[in-house]
RNA sequence: UCCUCAAUAGCUCAGUUGGUUAGAGCACCUGACUGUUAAUCAGGGGGUCGUAGGUUCAAGUCCUACUUGAGGAGCCA
């Protein structure tokens, strides 16, 4: 017989129908007439709860089903007896497809989030990993369909690049040398035998390409995965993970963030509408603020400020910050989050200091400062950064060699400039950032099925 | 990379000023129970105290190094 779905088995009302439910066992209850299996699928957060009338079974196939078990239980739909569900299987047939022995590290009772980041293989199966892999994929086709619906196209930006130029962080190398025989030529690595000729690494973003592609059909974005070689150890940073980065032609930095704050609150709203159990769920279990956090997110308006605002708020505080405030030094974790504090809403901060931001943002009149903008969000900090472009050649060109940049590597990079140049502008937005927002969860090595960090890659 | 903290049963933890045979709850096994809800009740098995050194009559406990993990900082999305 087919298999029903758990997610649809708990919607059904025709009762006395016979369903398949397949699945893995949550917790086994019996006495000595009758037991209760809740079998969950993955489908949905909830379990179904099958009744087993003991004496038409094989003890040994009972015995067999424990917590962790993998089975196929076929029944009659009926109304619940007891408490607790409303609906149940009234078990006709099982099959088990898979035993769990006493090894089976998963128990009923509560794990801590850093024991099943050792067991990231089995997390999958828990209510916690199975809410937070719903929401992220609602998360990912939302974004689909927002840019879609906006007209944006979807660029699948090179994962191999042989840019180092970008500044945004260290690179992971793509060789195929052999690490014990690595050719030399006048003492230095001779990266003309490798694979592509020249030295080549994963991308730590895929902006500049999208420049490309946003200089010819318009509106672009990407979604694929990124690589930082940081050695970062924190909740909110992996050496692998998921970035967005949209790139409108003819968008100045107004529209830039009238782009990001429309994107978000849609996001926000979408996870809110498409995954309202799971987002309950988490909201029970880890963060009782977090369903009241979302709506007034998606209902606010985002503060918007510039830097030397933002700085002269900080210095009138008359709060002191470990990293003491000055115009231009670069704003410190502890003084985005005393901002977001301050004014209770998201905050754009836009109009830095050009020496701390990187090469290709747009020069203001001012001379010191640059169209960049950072969002920054409560519990996450930073979680969109982003710019509207220098279009200008000699504007550009005079940056690259100001701040020592090889310019031949950009050859192609200011060529967009020299050939029909436009205002234009972008950001990325990354996605385990925003998954952690929008779960409740503390530490994005939680929002990703494996999570790569320092020291780890075991999965 | 820097700072702080931690590592004891499968999991979560307790373990006093260093002192006999290292404990509990859950999980697991056995038994009881006719509708349970992280079922309940009774009993049972389960440990090289992260690794390597050191101090001491004696180390889970003190010291050093290392490993791993967590939090904070930096870098950033």
């Amino acid at each position: 017989m087919k298999r029903t779905k758990v997610i649809d088995i708990l919607k059904s009302t025709a009762f006395g129908s016979e369903v398949t439910v397949m699945g893995w066992v949550r917790t086994k209850r019996d006495s000595k007439t009758i037991a209760f299996i809740a079998v969950n699928d993955g489908s949905v957060i909830h379990n179904i709860q099958a009744v087993v009338d003991v004496a038409n079974f094989d003890t040994e196939l009972l015995k067999s089903i424990s917590t962790g078990a993998c089975v196929s239980i076929t029944g009659t739909l009926v109304q619940s007896q007891g408490k607790g569900q409303s609906s149940e299987i009234q078990a006709k047939k099982i099959e088990v497809f898979g035993t769990a022995d006493d090894t089976f590290p998963l128990q009923k009772k509560g794990h801590t989030l850093e024991f099943l980041r050792e067991i990231a293989h089995l997390r999958p199966r828990t209510n916690t990993f199975g809410a937070v892999l719903r929401v992220r994929h609602h998360l990912a086709y939302g974004i689909h369909k927002f840019f879609n619906d906006k007209g944006f196209f979807y660029l699948n930006s090179p994962i191999i690049t042989s840019s180092d130029a970008e500044g945004a962080g260290e690179m992971f190398r793509v060789t195929t040398l052999d690490m014990d025989k690595l050719p030399r030529k006048d003492g230095k690595l001779n990266f003309e035998e490798d694979f592509f000729g020249k030295e080549t690494n994963l991308t730590v973003s895929g902006q500049l390409e999208g420049e490309a592609a946003a200089t010819g059909i318009g509106q672009i974005y990407t979604f694929g995965p990124t690589f930082r070689a940081e050695n970062s150890n924190t909740p909110r940073h992996l050496a692998e993970f998921w970035m967005i980065e949209p790139e409108a032609a003819f968008n100045d930095i107004n529209d830039n963030m009238d782009l990001a704050e429309e994107m978000l609150k849609y996001l926000v709203k979408y996870a809110l509408d498409n995954c309202a159990d799971d987002l309950t769920f988490l909201n029970n279990m880890y963060d009782k603020d977090l369903l009241n956090r979302l709506n007034t997110v998606v209902h606010s308006t985002f503060k918007r400020i510039t830097y030397t605002e933002g700085v002269d708020i900080l210095e009138k505080s008359g709060h002191k910050f470990e990293f003491p405030v000055k115009w231009g030094i670069d704003l410190q974790r502890e003084h985005e989050s005393f901002l977001v504090e301050h004014f209770k809403t998201p905050v754009i901060v836009t109009g830095y200091p050009k020496e701390i931001k990187a090469f290709y943002m747009k020069q203001n009149e001012d001379g010191k400062t640059v169209r960049a903008m950072d969002v920054l969000f409560p519990y996450v900090g930073e979680i969109i950064g982003g710019s509207q472009r220098e279009e200008n050649y000699d504007k550009l060109k005079a940056r690259i060699l100001e701040m020592g940049i090889d310019e031949k590597t950009l050859w192609w990079y200011l060529e967009l400039r020299k050939f029909g140049t436009c205002p234009h502008a972008g950001f990325g937005l990354g996605l385990e950032r925003l998954v952690l927002f929008i779960t409740g969860m503390t530490n994005v090595r939680d929002v990703i099925p494996f999570p790569r960090t320092p020291k780890n890659a075991e999965f």
